[in-house]
DNA sequence: CGCTATGTTGATCCATATCAATAAGTGTGG
DNA sequence: CCACACTTATTGATATGGATCAACATAGCG
């Protein structure tokens, strides 16, 4: 564990209340570890030995189900995955592969078991993050249940460009294969999903957005606080 | 609140951890309130007041996007609802009313975010409660994602199965056209998966489920832990 | 530079939604 | 307790969003 990563992982939200001894003691058994692009960090059904901490990169939390796969979520850094597992001492829901280089933080699962058992505060940093993961994932399911594709790719686009600082033209940070995936739709058909979106100030090429005409997109996609809004 | 609804509350896995003294500080501001059916007890955007706990009845989490609407979830005696909202003092995401005649026991959410942060004990149940809706929650995103309408609704049955003591027998505790929008699909599309299912060892008359050929019903709905089983 | 995976476009198919008409429940008030 | 009203459930006909299949273009990578 190299001394330079650690305030970086000592200020994510998860860590932040808890007892320096103890945070000594979840790094004490750390260690970081390198992959390449396209490599199987957990499985699910598998048991978690390892809480995850992506500190560079990018990964691809995925599931299976009779030779069917889609894509769950992406993780980007600097954040934990799989926490819930970890603590319940659970087999993973899901499984997670690199989609480029990255480097995660391994911590024993066993280890942030017994801090969690010990130190209150981060017992209470753990509440808030699954309280955050949980509401993400009901309002996913909300966008998934509610809403057509081209409704579910108009609101993600929307998301995007508030996470790019509201900048009408930005990257997707993501294969199109992927984002499909993610969407709950084919790669065929999220192709004419964004060109159907053209008719709503939308362009892209490559993977390249631009957002011609805002006004005209969220007049279109209907973003609501109550699915879209990432940060509460 | 009367002495004798207590000991049900207490023994909630939510409460369980809890510090005597704590519990009292708790279900002091608390009551409980007797609603009749298609009654809504908390409405999506609006700030939580109160822990909700249902004692006796059914109360349907459902979600609204547009004048479309989707259940979400069914809850049943005894279990906390919009856990997440209280704990975070934040707008819920989904509303809640009564499928039939209900009692509920209100806590103040102030109550139960101060509580949270002097007990210990307290926050670690709430890990556990939140772990546990999360990966709930998870599962029912890849039904929704990975299966087909006919596929998700063999696989409700045969959890329903399970809930019933694996009793080939039992009634749909649920009106059809709520199980339709749980499983996201329209009545009409289920009664025609009902049909569908018959090839597969089911039949319903009415709400009266019977699984006359479980093998072949498995062997359609190829069940998965790590979708099906509600209790890790 | 060429192989392989990704992305696009078109044609077609299928699952599911929608629309419409009954039938069957279910709750309410007389 | 019955009758009416209203909601839910079923069934059929049709429409459509989205999937699948196929061919080709493109781009990233070794």
């Amino acid at each position: 564990m190299r001394p330079e990563d650690i305030p970086g992982i000592r200020a994510l939200p998860v860590f932040s209340q808890i007892d320096e001894e103890n945070f000594e003691r979840l790094i004490r058994g750390a260690y970081f570890q390198s992959f390449p692009s396209h490599i199987e960090l957990i499985t699910e059904g598998h048991p978690s030995d390892f809480l995850h901490i992506l500190v560079q990169g990018k990964v691809e939390l995925f599931a299976n189900w009779e030779g069917r796969e889609t894509t769950m979520a992406t993780v980007h850094p600097i954040s934990s995955f799989i926490l819930a597992a970890t603590i319940k001492d659970a087999e993973y829901l899901m499984s997670g592969r690199t989609v480029e280089r990255s480097k995660v933080l391994l911590i024993p699962s066993i280890d942030v078991r017994n801090v969690f058992a010990d130190d209150n505060g981060f017992a209470r940093s753990v509440v808030n993050e699954l309280a955050q993961c949980y509401r993400t994932v009901v309002k996913s399911q909300k966008d998934l249940k509610l809403r057509t594709s081209l409704e579910r790719l108009a609101n993600y686009l929307l998301r995007q460009r508030a996470r790019a600082k509201a900048t009408d033209e930005f990257d997707l940070h993501m294969e199109k294969k992927k984002l499909a995936s993610f969407l709950g739709m084919t790669p065929e058909n999220l192709s004419r999903a964004f060109k159907e979106l053209r008719k709503h100030g939308l362009e892209i090429t490559g993977s390249q957005v631009r957002i011609i005409d805002p006004v005209a997109l969220e007049e279109f996609a209907k973003p609501s606080r109550l699915i879209d809004d990432y940060s509460s």
